[in-house]
DNA sequence: CGGATGATCAACT
DNA sequence: GTTGATCATCCGC
């Protein structure tokens, strides 16, 4: 597999978050192909860098190609790689386990359904056992591989989930008809044809 | 099936 | 003191 160029994530938000889907993320050799992706930017009400900077949100103005975790409710961790505008990141909301699968399974539970493991940002963080501890560490090396698309994905966007002022921004992306995301896309999405 | 609920904490006001 | 870019479970259809 060959990895992601280093210039990936230095463009519009918007344009990573639909490239990302189909190519592959590991950590310590665990992982699988991304198949739903959310965007984020500062002009962006749902942001966590709307307000500005703050210690949290650190990461979102720092180096390109980082990572950006953060705690949920207490219980759960969100994975964000950071992009070109300042204060912009990709959230990874979810993948298609394709390795290291044992050590999924002993993280998630062993009766865990197949297509729960990694189907939503709070279940893929605890599959691929990511913390606050990867805040700001850069996806371009250990523990972190990043790799290229093996094949073009259908496309599809939609509304975000979860959030409660952004607008109905289509900005959460996946790959159409994947057995692998968090959540089906509405019935009247937009179908996005590219390359 | 779908909707409601509690868990639990770092950051923010 | 309040608030989530969530999840697993419980309850009623």
């Amino acid at each position: 597999m060959k990895p992601l160029p280093p210039d990936f994530y230095m463009r519009d938000v918007d344009l990573v978050a639909r490239d990302l889907i189909g190519t592959t993320l590991q950590i310590d050799g665990v992982g699988g192909v991304i198949v739903e992706t959310e965007s984020y930017d500062m002009a962006d009400p749902a942001s966590h860098s709307f307000a500005g900077r703050t210690p949290r949100n650190a990461a979102m103005f720092g180096p390109v190609g980082h990572a950006y975790v953060y705690r949920i409710y207490g219980l759960h961790h969100c994975l964000n790689i950071v992009c070109g505008e300042p204060g912009s990141a990709v959230l990874i909301r979810a993948i298609e386990p394709l390795y290291g699968i044992e050590r999924i399974r002993a993280r998630r539970g062993l009766a865990m359904r197949e297509r729960d493991l990694c189907a939503g940002p709070g279940r893929l963080c605890e599959a691929l056992e990511i913390d606050l501890a990867l805040d700001g560490v850069s996806l371009s090396a250990p523990p972190f591989e990043m790799a290229e698309r093996s094949e073009t994905p259908p496309i599809v966007a939609g509304p975000r989930i979860g959030i409660t002022r952004g607008a109905e921004r289509m900005r959460r992306f996946g790959w159409k008809g994947s057995p692998w995301l968090s959540r089906p896309f509405p019935k009247n999405h937009t179908a996005m044809q590219q390359y």
